[in-house]
RNA sequence: GCCAGGAUAGCUCAGCUGGUAGAGCAGCUGAUUCGUAAUCAGCAGGUCGGGCGUUCAAAUCGCCUUCCUGGCUCCA
């Protein structure tokens, strides 16, 4: 650790060797060993040809992985001494916790998790040694066969090999790869959080077990620092945030997923449609609408009725059968083919901000964030395959852009092939590599998800996380050879002959309802000025000041600033506070000093104070202010609403 | 869809083991004319998510259902 050399004894174990290395209080924090990529137990002998040997710290993310992964088998113990029909399966170490998934007759109640903490306290308290065995695989089958643990025979059967590793404390063993705490007296800053169910092995098909989850850390002020965090998160959640600042509701009437957007936050809509709009006319798309509802013929045609009747809508009229839209491509496609296309019409970018409504499971629903109708900011790119990485560099960038102007960090994956797919090898390969060497042009780093493409073909996803730290998909890039085929689209190239162009599926904000879930959060509802549904309030401190307060608004308003005045019969720090915690960006107060000089006094939504100025002053400050996050982007663009 | 928990006034919540609802804020009315995060007083507001049942009696117990929440599975 301090690059010490120490003389070990043969045998010696490493907790031995690293004492010997180490200060007391250094030594104190160490929770297991680490030679080169491995980690040991404290309690194992150093391994022959090790020369280097290191004490991982509590504190850093391999020290708290372990301690996360012991916590899980301490609170094993504890349910299996307080409910010993219970069964265990797999519990590991996961972000800030850790799980265990139990077989259990009886569904854990809140109550349970309190009993279990309770009994994880105690065996801290009686401090227990984690001692690690081995066994061959006949000896452990016998050993888990007599406990009635019979998922940990299924576990060995998977792994398969002749020897595995067992770590007992107490009156528990499990089986596991290690490595572990020492003893459980190491173990002190943990909690129960909460009970889900969760399938054995991930597969809807096996029988649902019971997952408790827990967070543990190294000390008890970084586990409150945690909880608190979890607290801090809870307030941006844009669940609680929309409503409260009269965004959106929702209502059981109209059915779970649906979304209804009162006057501020359809304001909030209008306005990144707008900007979405001018913004890809400027980039060389061109704006077009489809209907709602198409027939249920075009969807057999396209190959969405047999991969994704389950999750459409459908409607019948006139002994008619037709599909709500799930997806925009189909009227795109269709405006394609309304005449004949050259090569030198391509590419051709057609934009519609397009409402799609898609059958989620009722489990799935989240908010803004997954619901069931929604508005995507979806366009359809047709170009010559030698276009085609252009074209994906194209989007690539308009991503980044749009990204950086709302200052959201960003990651990037691309999805290969699934099992369920359609179309040739070569036509995925040559695709995915097109995704991949555009990424590398952009510079961009990016994760390979292997078998999560679509069905019909390749994509790139952008992920971006909520203030919970869930990861959603925003963005998304994707190669389609399938529909172009399907649809028989065209062009005539230049030698005079017919040949097949390649399709672009992309969306930037991916679904506007999401976008704006996750925008209310990254702002904690204080929107950038550009963006803000109120941009604006005058405030008078009395009422002899309304008419000065109305003219000042009325300034303001011609602008084009979206402006309030609040003339209300209240005192002035009933409005400011008001004001503030609707997270308009200026209040303009008005006074009888203000009325007399033609001033506004004015304070920002974040406490800041720039003071006395002019009616003029404060609208041009304003207004710099909405234009300027697209200045530092090198765009440009205003919203106004006269 | 599955497992679990929940729904009481516009919002946040109280209402013990059944005796047919209560607070604060918001709203309305009045008083107050006030200088940067809550002026005072009064008034009004709920078929306790919906339905069925048990009971002399249901917000409270049981069943069904809608929606929400935490996960799992899924996400073209």
């Amino acid at each position: 650790m301090n690059g010490q050399k120490v003389e070990a004894t043969a045998g010696a174990s490493c907790g031995e060797v690293l004492k010997e290395g180490l200060s007391k209080k250094q030594f104190k924090n160490v929770v297991v060993a680490r030679c080169g990529e491995t980690l040991l137990d404290l309690g194992t002998s150093v391994p022959d040809g090790c020369t280097v040997l290191e004490g991982v710290e509590a504190g850093s993310e391999t020290g708290l992985n372990v301690i996360r992964h012991s916590t899980s088998h301490l609170m094993a113990e504890a349910v299996k001494k307080l409910f010993p029909e219970a069964k265990v399966t797999i519990g590991p170490s996961i972000k800030d916790g850790f799980y265990y998934d139990f077989d259990f007759e009886r569904a854990f109640t809140p109550e349970d998790l309190e009993a279990i903490e309770a009994e994880m306290l105690r065996s801290v308290g009686s401090d227990k040694v984690f001692t690690r065995s081995e066994m061959d695989i006949d000896e452990a089958k016998a050993f888990f066969t007599a406990q009635g643990e019979s998922y940990k025979l299924e576990i060995m059967d998977d792994l398969g090999g002749g020897h595995f590793s067992l770590y007992q404390h107490g009156e528990f063993t499990d089986l596991c790869r290690g490595p572990h705490v020492t003893r459980t007296g190491m173990l002190k800053a943990f909690k129960l959080l909460s009970v889900a169910g969760a399938y054995w092995r991930g597969d809807e098909k096996n029988k649902q077990l019971q997952r408790i989850y827990g967070t543990a850390w190294d000390s008890p002020k970084a586990l409150k620092k945690h909880l608190e965090r979890l607290e801090e998160a809870k307030k941006r959640d844009h669940r609680k945030l929309g409503p409260q600042l009269d965004l959106f509701s929702t209502h059981e009437d109209v059915g779970g997923g649906m979304i209804l957007w009162h006057p501020k936050g359809a304001l909030v809509r209008a306005i990144l449609e707008d900007f979405e709009k001018k913004e890809h006319l400027k980039r060389g798309y061109d704006l077009v609408q489809g209907p709602l509802i198409l027939r249920q013929e075009l969807w057999e045609k396209s190959g969405h009725y047999d991969n994704y009747r389950e999750n459409m809508y459908f409607t019948e009229i006139d002994e008619q059968r037709y599909g709500i839209k799930p997806m925009n491509c189909l009227s795109h496609m269709l405006i394609y083919k309304s005449k004949i296309r050259s090569y030198r019409d391509l590419p051709i970018r057609y934009f519609e901000h397009g409402v799609v409504h898609r059958h989620e499971k009722s489990g799935v629903l989240h908010g803004l964030l997954r619901v069931r109708s929604f508005t995507q900011d979806d366009a359809h790119l047709i170009c010559r395959p030698d276009q085609l990485q252009e074209e994906i560099i194209g989007v690539a960038t308009f991503v980044k852009d749009v990204m950086e102007l709302f200052g959201f960090e960003f990651q990037a994956e691309i999805s290969t092939r699934p099992e369920k797919s359609i179309g040739s090898d070569e036509d995925w390969d040559r695709a995915t590599l097109a995704l991949e060497n555009s990424l590398k042009a952009m510079n961009w780093d990016y994760e390979i998800n292997e078998g999560d493409g679509a069905f019909y073909g390749p994509k790139i996803d952008i992920i971006i996380k909520d203030a919970l730290e869930r990861r959603w998909q925003c963005a998304t890039i994707q190669c389609d050879f399938t529909l172009p085929e399907r649809f028989d689209l065209v062009y005539v190239g230049e030698d005079g002959e017919r040949h097949r162009p390649v399709m672009l599926h992309r969306v930037i904000l991916g679904s506007l309802e999401r976008f704006l879930g996750v925008l209310i959060e990254h702002f904690a509802g204080a929107f950038p000025v550009w963006l803000a549904p109120v941009q604006a309030t005058v405030l008078t401190v009395t009422d002899s000041q309304n008419d000065f307060a109305e003219e000042v608004r009325l300034v303001l308003a011609a602008k084009g600033i979206r402006v309030e005045a609040d003339t209300r019969n209240e005192k002035l720090g009933y409005k400011v506070r008001e004001a503030q915690m609707n997270k308009i960006p200026y209040m303009l107060v008005v006074g009888d000093k203000e009325k007399e000089s033609g001033s506004v006094n004015v304070r920002m939504r974040h406490g800041d104070d720039p003071g006395l100025m002019s009616v003029e002053e404060a609208a041009d400050m304003i207004i710099d202010a909405a234009r300027k996050p697209f200045l530092d982007g090198g765009m440009s663009y205003s919203f106004s609403t006269i």
